[in-house]
DNA sequence: CTGGGGAAGGGGCCC
DNA sequence: CGGGCCCCTTCCCCA
């Protein structure tokens, strides 16, 4: 683990100076100048997720969780040296979060090693410490060697919610070993801790956290030297620390971790290298694996009071409370800053001025990321945990043959209600008079002897209980799986899932034929539609047929009732002509009780109002007129039809016939609501009778 | 304006 | 019981 020192502001202009230099070279297009860590949460364009191990391999979770695009490098006796890509890995993508046993303040234990402890802050305090020693509690990020310089760090750690992780900054391209450094506001963090720290340490420790810093000086390597190897390391390096510690003193000074003691607040302070060194020789990098979040101050000097009251990382700190700090070198990595210290202070050792708040972010945002790689479920306060009762706190488990007394309802006779009680969620967001309150209990049903579990809101059946206890939430209003990147939330986990890979961009979906990609089976199916020429969304009027419901549904405004003048004033369906009106009003109107209901007539009277050859009469077209074109319309529709359909015409036919010339009666007459009537253009000339199976029409 | 393609969300069924 | 999957729907964008 590394110890990372800080510099004394005696020498920060040539820091300064320094990380300028570097920041020329590493400035990108693409960088990620001035982001908060809550934008790394926000933006970041791919998550990888720990990789989930069989657990019967039996092996240590900080080996296994390594993701699939990563790789340990291992020294010769096998162990882990650092964290290496297998592949190229974008830029903004996000790896985390790391893992470890959670300590409080006041329960880590005496003889905790805090080499790989990570500080968690809320409200601007201390919380928690993650501590990924045991590698069976903490993962593969454990492994992460600090960067030893700019050019070379590729990751920046944050701290979203009370997680941290690791994004990438730039590209990382194949084989190149991952390297972190803490976000801007980490490191503002951990800097507010520096008043804490005591200044006073004995000679000893201060020769031993200098051996410390030399440590540093071999950089991560002391970690992979086998326990006799290192002895020997240690004694040389011990006894070169008391040497070269002795003849520096007096001069420059870095500040050092002491390590080794229970209290990591111990700082000593060692001469300042040339500015030109990379930064593990200023002592930044110090040890063997990984950062301390418990690492000095990164600065001498009291930050501004605005940093002293940090924002809260609670999950719902409000952003507008981020700290309203820019990087001050444009170019520079939010990340950088804090690498630096100069994020905060200029070349005259003071902090730069606060920047134009943020005002284009949102006012508040909830965030709280979950260990499952950027999925959550909300808890407990929106949805129990899996096997859970649903609302322990407002309604007990369902015993059996209970049975639920909800506040409307009488517990008797309702033998077979059953008590979900998840209308009843606290913090659901419906309305407590609103649906699903009044939806207890939910009876049973028997439908073909199988039991049905029917909702008492909707009355739609369900074969299985959990089925009907999803679908309660569509009346809840609970949402209990919510994305820690956007916010959004929703009623299903595989919803939550499908919704992440919005953030990964992945798209396992492939289509076989030109290889596009999508995200769900869904949108390939309709895509393959395309390739196959299948148009299952016909248009009853005109025959146009679509591959898309909503294709069709746009297509139907053509056809809209404002574009038929004569509408019928019993039932308001309109049509374009207006024998189209009276054979509708003499036959299939459902307010006409002298017919029985058709609804297949129905539908050809609108088709033939739709044709060609109701467009070809005019309007004081005669019955025998309207008769000859139906009967035309009819024979043009029906070649290629089958007989069933042939005579299933005939019948109809005849009632049209019979309809067209039927006394009208008085009260069905109508007129034109608006306009005359224009011709209809637009029409298809084709209008097959019959449905074919596969392809659905409106009302279908 | 309309058709067409993709992205994404939502509900429900099945294993 | 819950995850996975499928289907449906809607929105958005573009030609």
């Amino acid at each position: 683990m590394c110890a990372w020192t800080c510099v004394n502001v005696l020498n920060l202009s040539s820091v300064v100076y320094c990380i300028l230099s570097e920041m020329t070279l590493d400035s990108t297009p693409g960088d990620m100048s001035g982001w908060k860590e809550v934008d790394f949460a926000l933006n970041c364009t791919y998550i990888v997720p720990d990789q989930v191990a069989d657990p019967s391999f039996n092996l240590p979770k900080a080996m296994t969780s390594i993701p699939r695009n990563l790789t340990f490098e291992y020294s010769t006796d096998n162990e882990v040296t650092g964290v290496f890509s297998k592949e190229y890995i974008p830029q903004g993508t996000r790896f985390g979060p790391l893992q470890g046993e959670i300590y409080t303040k006041d329960n880590v234990p005496k003889l905790a090693n805090r080499k790989y402890f990570w500080r968690i802050y809320s409200g601007g305090q201390l919380q928690h410490f993650i501590d990924g020693y045991d590698v069976h509690r903490s993962n593969w990020m454990r492994y992460v060697n600090p960067a030893r310089s700019l050019a070379e760090q590729n990751l920046v750690a944050c701290q979203n919610g009370r997680d941290i992780y690791f994004y990438t900054i730039r590209p990382v391209e194949p084989k190149q070993e991952l390297l972190v450094w803490y976000s801007q506001e980490f490191a503002q963090r951990l800097c507010g801790q520096q008043d804490d720290i005591k200044q006073s340490e004995s000679k000893e420790k201060r020769k031993r956290r200098f051996f410390l810093f030399l440590c540093g000086l071999y950089g991560k390597t002391a970690a992979v030297y086998p326990e006799k190897v290192l002895q020997t390391k240690l004694t040389v390096l011990l006894n070169l620390s008391s040497m070269i510690y002795t003849s520096c003193q007096n001069r420059n000074y870095y500040h050092l971790p002491y390590e080794e003691a229970p209290s990591v607040d111990h700082y000593s302070t060692f001469p300042a290298p040339h500015r030109n060194l990379p930064l593990h020789l200023h002592g930044l990098y110090g040890h063997r694996e990984g950062l301390v979040s418990s690492y000095p101050p990164l600065q001498s000097r009291p930050l501004q009071p605005s940093y002293q009251f940090l924002p809260p990382y609670n999950p719902h700190y409000p952003r507008l409370l981020l700290p309203p700090y820019s990087p001050p070198f444009h170019g520079m990595l939010s990340s950088r800053g804090s690498l630096q210290y100069s994020g905060y202070l200029g070349a005259d050792g003071l902090p730069y001025p606060p920047i134009g708040a943020p005002n284009l972010l949102p006012v508040s945002l909830s965030y709280t990321p979950s260990p499952q790689g950027g999925l959550k479920e909300l808890t407990p306060n929106i949805s129990p945990p899996r096997g859970a009762p649903a609302t322990p706190e407002l309604s007990p488990p369902a015993k059996p043959n209970s049975h639920y007394q909800s506040p409307e309802q009488s517990p008797s006779g309702c033998e077979e209600a059953m008590n979900l009680s998840l209308a009843t969620t606290k913090s659901s967001t419906a309305p407590r008079n609103g649906p699903g309150h009044k939806s207890l209990p939910y009876p049973l049903k028997k439908q073909n002897g199988k039991i049905k579990y029917e909702c008492n809101i909707c009355s739609k059946t369900f074969g299985q209980l959990s089925n009907l206890k999803v679908h309660l939430r569509v009346h809840s209003g609970e949402r209990p799986f919510q994305c820690n990147l956007c916010k959004k939330s929703f009623t299903q986990l595989a919803h939550l899932q499908k919704h992440h890979l919005v953030h990964t961009g992945e798209k396992p979906h492939e289509c076989q034929v030109c290889h596009k990609r999508f995200s769900s089976t869904s949108n390939l199916k309709t895509h393959l539609r395309l390739h196959s020429g299948e148009k299952p969304y016909q248009c009853k009027l005109c025959n146009t047929k679509f591959t898309q419901y909503i294709h069709l549904k746009l297509h139907r405004r053509l056809h809209s009732s404002r574009d038929r003048p004569y509408r019928c004033q019993l039932c308001a369906q309109a049509f374009f002509h207006h024998f189209s009106l009276c054979i509708h009003q003499r036959s299939t109107c459902p307010a006409n009780s002298s017919m029985p209901a058709n609804v297949h007539m129905k539908e050809m009277v609108e088709r033939f109002d739709a044709s060609q050859e109701a467009d070809a009469l005019t309007e004081a077209a005669s019955a025998s007129q309207v008769g000859e074109a139906v009967e035309h319309w009819l024979a043009r529709t029906l070649e290629g039809e089958g007989k069933e359909d042939q005579k299933e015409a005939t019948m109809l036919l005849k009632a049209l016939t019979a309809a067209i010339n039927a006394p009208l009666t008085p009260m069905t007459q109508s007129a034109p609501h608006h306009n005359p009537p224009l011709a209809y253009q637009e029409r298809a000339s084709v209008v097959h009778l019959h449905k074919r199976p596969s392809v659905k029409t409106e009302g279908q």
